[in-house]
DNA sequence: GATGAATGAGAGTTCATTCAT
DNA sequence: CATGAATGAACTCTCATTCAT
C-alpha cells in the first residue's frame, strides 16, 4: 500500500483544519486561517485536498471506525441489555469530551450539512449508532425491557440527549465532566423501559 | 397604532428571508436570495432591516411570546405534571411541525449564534421551556413522580428529544407526522420517574 | 420680485447643509443628514435644490456680494494703502472668525472644488480680493510702497497666511483669536514693502 | 535584503492610486480606477495594501524623510539664516514642482485628513517645517534679522505661501514655473524682517 | 407644497481557488 | 513536492435621487 507525499503533512493540514472549524465554524474558517496554523502554504493545502469542503469531510476519517469497532468490542464483553447500554452511553459522552474538536465538526458542522449524508463516513457513523438497536431488541426478547418498549424511539432519545448535552457544553463552553451524566442518564432511559 | 412605513413590507421581507435561511442556511443565503423572493430592491431591504445578522434576529419576533402565553394558559388549564408534560411536548412537536421554516431557522441557525443568547428573544425562549421546571418539582412534591428525579434532566430529555426529530424531519426530508411522537415520548419519559 | 414656495423653508435647508458639510465635509454629509437637522423631508430639500452639489454651491450665496460691499466701504472710508491693508485683513480674520461653518466650506470643501470655480459666487469672492491690487498699486505710486512691489504676490501672500491660520485652527480646533494676528502679519507684509 | 511579494506591484500600485487620488480627489477615486490603471487585479491591490485609506497613507512613504534629510544637508552646507531661508522656499518648491501628484495628494488631500495627522509621515513632514525654525532664531541672535521678529509667524507666511502658489497651480493647471517666486518670495519674506 | 417610501447603481472588501515556477 | 502571487466572482451595504400621493 503505497501513499504519495507526506502523510504527516496530509495530517497536519487536518488537524489544522479540524480546530479552525471548531473554533470558528465552517464558513468563518479560511484557507488562511487553517494553512497559517499548518505552517504549509495554500497551494499546498490544495494539493493534499481539493477543496475546502472535502477538507471538511474527511475530518472523521478514520475516527468513525475506530469507534464502531469500539462499540463492538464493549458489546463483545458486556452481557445484558442494560449493561450494554450504559456502556454505550458511557464511551459516546467519553468519546466527545476526549475529542471536543471534533464533536463541535461533527455535531455542530457536519450535523447540518446534507452532503454529508451521503459520505462514507455518515454511513459508518451511523451503523455505528444502529448497533443499539439489536441490543434493544434483544433486551426486549430476553424479558429484560419491557414489551411494547420502541427501540428506535429509546435510541433517538439516547443519541439527542447526548448530543444535547455535548453541544451545550461546546456552545456555553461550560466547563462540566460530561460523564457525570452517564448514570442519570442510563437510568432515566431505563425506568421508562426496564421491565 | 400608528405604524411607520409599510409593515406588509416589512413582514414579506422577514417571511421571505425565514424562507431562505430555511432552504440555503444563514452563509448561504445571500440577500439577493431573500430580496428576489419578496420583490423587493436591496436597498428597500435595508431601509426595514440594518443588517443581515439584524433581519435573521428578528425572524423569532413575536411566536416567541405567544408561544410561552400559550404555554401558560395550557399549564394554567391543566391538572396534574403529568397531564401539563404530555401538553407540553405536543404544544411544542406541534408547533416546530406548524412551523417548519421557522423551526429551521430557529433550531439550526439560531441554535448555534453566539450573540442570539443575548437577545429579548432567546430570553423568552428560555424562559418558557424553563416554565417546566416547576412543574416537574411540584409533580415530585406531590408524589407524582418518584423523589430523586432530576427535574433539570428531564427538562434536558424533553427539548433534546424533541428538537432531535424536529431537526431530523427538517434535514432528512421525512414527511413524517410529528404528532405521533407526542405520546411514546411522553410514556418514555414518565416511565422513568413515574412514583 | 416674487418668490416661489417658503423662503424660510429654503435658509433652514441651507443653514443644516452648512452646518453638515461644515462637520463632516462634502462626501460624507449626507442628504439624510441635512434633512435631518432642517427637520425637513428629503424630497423636499430636492424641491428646493436641484443637487447635494447644488446645495453646496449656493451656500455662499449672498454673503459673498455683502462682504465685497463692506470692502468697498472700508476702502472708501479709509487714507492711505497701509491702513486699507490692515484694514482688509482685519476684516477677512474678522468674517472667517464671525463665520466659522462658512470658513469650513468656503476653505476647505469649495476651495478644491474645479466646478465652483466657474460659477458667480467664485467671481464675485475673486473680484472682492482682486479690490486689493489697486490698493497696493495706488501706494506704490504715492510712494507709501516701495517701487518694484509686486502687487500680485503681496495679495497672494495676504491671502495664503489668511487662509492659513484659519484653516489651521478649523482643523485643528485650537481657541486661539485670529484677531490677534491682525498687526502681526499686516507689519511683516508692510515690512517687506514699505519704502 | 528581501521584500515579501513583488515590490514593483506594490510601486506600481501605489503611483497608480497617487495618479488617480490627484486627478480625482480621495472619495471620487475608485479602487477600479486605481487598479485600472496599475494593471492589477481589484484582489491583488488588497494583497498590499489593506483599505483605500492604507492606500492613501502610504503614498508619502521615503519621499517625506528623504526631503527632511535634503533640508538637513542644505542646511548644513550654507551659512547664514537668510540663505537659508532662500534654500528653504527653492527646496520645497522645487520638490512640489517636481512631484505634482504628490502635491495634489498631499496638499489637498492628506492635508485635511485628521487621521493622517497621527501619521509617522506626519510627524517627519511637521518636523523638516519645523527645522526652520531654529534658523529664524539664529538669525535673530546673530542680528541677521531684526529683533521682535516672531517666528512662528515668520514660517507660516512662508509655509501658507508655498502653499498656496503650489495648491493654485494644480487645481488651475497653470504653467507657470514656480522657481521664480523662490526669490520674490523669499525677498519680500525678508524685507520684513531684515535688521 | 410636502413627503414617505422605494430603488438603481455602485462602492469597498473578501476569499477559495489556480497557475507558473 | 511546494509555493508565492494573482484573481474572478461574489458579497453586504450605502445613498443621492425620484415618484405617487
Amino acid at each position: 500500500m503505497t501513499v504519495k507525499k507526506s502523510e504527516g503533512k496530509r495530517e497536519q493540514i487536518l488537524r489544522a483544519a479540524e480546530k479552525v472549524f471548531a473554533e470558528k465554524g465552517f464558513q468563518d474558517a479560511t484557507i488562511a486561517d487553517i494553512v497559517g496554523r499548518a505552517k504549509v502554504s495554500e497551494a499546498t493545502l490544495y494539493e493534499y485536498y481539493s477543496s475546502k469542503e472535502d477538507l471538511l469531510f474527511r475530518i472523521p476519517g478514520d475516527l468513525t471506525s475506530e469507534q464502531k469497532k469500539e462499540i463492538e468490542f464493549v458489546f463483545d464483553h458486556i452481557r445484558g441489555a442494560a449493561n450494554k447500554m450504559r456502556a454505550f452511553i458511557y464511551h459516546n459522552l467519553w468519546f466527545w469530551q476526549t475529542h471536543p474538536d471534533y464533536a463541535s465538526v461533527a455535531l455542530v458542522i457536519l450535523k447540518q450539512n446534507r452532503k454529508f449524508i451521503n459520505t462514507e463516513s455518515y454511513r459508518i457513523i451511523y451503523d455505528t449508532y444502529q448497533m443499539m438497536l439489536p441490543v434493544i431488541e434483544e433486551g426486549i426478547e430476553s424479558g429484560e425491557f419491557k414489551a411494547g418498549t420502541n427501540p428506535k424511539l429509546v435510541l433517538s432519545m439516547i443519541l439527542s440527549i447526548i448530543e444535547y448535552i455535548t453541544v451545550n457544553k461546546i456552545l456555553h463552553g461550560t466547563p462540566e465532566n460530561l460523564l457525570e451524566y452517564v448514570d442519570p442518564i442510563t437510568d432515566q432511559i431505563l425506568g421508562g423501559i426496564r421491565a
